[in-house]
RNA sequence: GGAGGGUUGGCUGAGUGGUUGAAAGCGGCGGUCUUGAAAACCGUUAGCGGGCUCCGCCCGCUCGGGGGUUCGAAUCCCUCACCCUCCGCCA
């Protein structure tokens, strides 16, 4: 969420983001968070006034007392100021429960780079990588007998429903030495590598943003747990209202996880095959930033993704998303594309985004010069986060890619050490 | 699953209804002393919100979370979470 006196000293520029966003449904939101926040202070004035007249009386009665006075009379006053600050406290906490949800309703701002656009048409293409094979009868790897060998989507059904792939053999193979090259990396990178719960609670898919609005792209478990669908939710909650040494910053992790999303109503050509499904595995990259450095780590982060792309030999392209395809969260945003040559079109394989304050805020993390202990004020953490990359449409990549008459897929050489071949057969 | 104990400021740890937002020690910061450093000594040292005559002052909230009793709660009651010990169970 965006700092409450932000939204009360410009509230201008966040209407305007709003609109850039394609978000008019905040609009309304915005417009009661400012009216009850208004209504809020002047509220408490009343109420700390009141609060100041019992401490004080509270205070004499104990002198009193002490003394061996009597202070009936003070007692028998403060009875019904008492009750009045109770009244008064009842509604500032009705009014800051209201504020709090409403706050939840506001986007984030978009960085002044990100070009305005309505929809993904507007994404601006700013970098593009690689020879792009031309179509010489590539098979989309839903038609490749070895794909679907290894990737068994039928099983999955079976054992689940519809997008859940088995992983079988030297897919399974594949996965673990993509897995290993990719943490490898950002080891080298200076990531930290965390395994993390795949469940977690309400309070941290709210502090990353998926709650309240977002229930519905994830699998919620007993208990009222959620199962996650990015890694970024428990790396991000590590340090959910903690108070980081600034000196430390950046903090850089990585994460291999499954990820499990709903993708309601998702059905069609865009999602055949490894292209869309409920479960798939993840490396992810997060970061916790000086304000002021945030925005030279989104450029590194998004390099390293890349330099995965070209080590695998898989051209891409790196998109900069518009105001209105970047989503609730996010200040600036990259996606990269990686070239299907079996289906001629691109696909998503990461996304690298700046969430400035904005999950901080909602986590309750600052940091100072020498951490809780340390001296002076605390001030804001910016995190990022970005796929490094997401498994199954790198596979699919990786297999349309490098398949081969004989029904086998060459691998690229820096994989053939982390899978134990160089061919899939 | 059963029984008991605990959760206080960056840390250790006092504190069972009244100037306690919190003793003391450690750590941190500033200073005195010193060629420099150490030691010693003096001072200082939480977060958040609001207000102002805004380089500082004032008010409020916060002693695991929430609720209650009371003129007044770190202190009493209820509840939830977490931690520790013992027993059981599982591996």
């Amino acid at each position: 969420m965006l700092d409450l006196r932000h939204i009360r000293d410009h509230p201008e520029q966040v209407r305007r983001a709003i609109r850039a966003k394609q978000l008019p449904e905040a609009l309304a939101a915005l417009d009661a968070l400012l009216l009850a926040d208004e209504g809020r202070r002047l509220a408490r004035a009343d109420l700390e006034a009141k609060q100041a007249v019992r401490n004080a009386a509270s205070k004499e009665i104990g002198a009193r007392k002490r003394r061996g006075e009597g202070a009936e009379e003070l007692m028998a006053q403060m009875t019904e100021v008492s009750s009045e600050v109770k009244r008064l406290e009842d509604r500032d906490a009705s009014l800051a429960e209201q504020i709090d949800a409403l706050l939840l309703e506001i986007p984030n701002l978009p960085h002044e780079s990100v070009p305005y656009g309505e929809s993904e048409h507007d994404n601006v293409v700013v970098a593009e990588h690689g020879e792009r094979a031309t179509a010489d009868g590539a098979l989309p790897h839903w038609d490749l007998p070895l794909a679907r060998r290894l990737f068994d989507l039928e099983a999955g059904v079976t054992l689940t429903g519809a997008g859940f792939p088995v992983a079988r053999g030297a897919g399974a193979r594949l996965v673990r030495g993509l897995a290993a090259y990719f943490l490898d990396r950002l080891a080298r990178a200076g990531y930290e590598e965390i395994i993390p719960p795949l469940v977690v609670n309400a309070a941290s898919a709210t502090a990353t943003g998926q709650l309240p609005d977002k229930e519905g792209q994830m699998y919620g478990v007993t208990g009222g747990f959620y199962l996650i669908p990015t890694s970024e939710v428990p790396v991000t909650n590590l340090h959910r209202g903690a108070i980081l040494d600034e000196d430390a910053l950046p903090l850089r992790y990585c994460a291999f996880t499954p990820c499990f999303r709903r993708e309601a109503g998702s059905h069609g050509k865009e999602v055949r095959g490894l292209n869309r499904v409920h479960q798939f595995d993840k490396v992810e990259m997060v970061q916790f930033t000086r304000p002021e450095e945030s925005y030279g780590a989104l450029e590194s982060m998004t390099e390293t993704a890349e330099a995965l792309l070209v080590e695998l030999g898989l051209p891409f392209r790196r998109l900069l998303m518009c105001t209105g395809d970047m989503g609730f969260t996010q200040a600036k945003k990259y996606d990269l594309e990686v070239w299907s040559p079996g289906q001629e079109r691109w696909l998503e394989v990461s996304s690298i985004s700046n969430m400035e304050a904005f999950q901080t805020n909602r986590l309750g993390t600052r940091a100072r010069s020498g951490g809780a202990a340390g001296r002076g004020r605390t001030g804001p953490v910016h995190t990022l986060n970005g796929s490094a990359l997401a498994f199954p449409r790198t596979i699919a990549a990786l297999l349309e890619t490098g398949q081969r008459p004989d029904g086998t897929v060459e691998l690229p050489q820096v994989l053939h050490e982390f899978v134990g071949s160089n061919v899939l057969a």
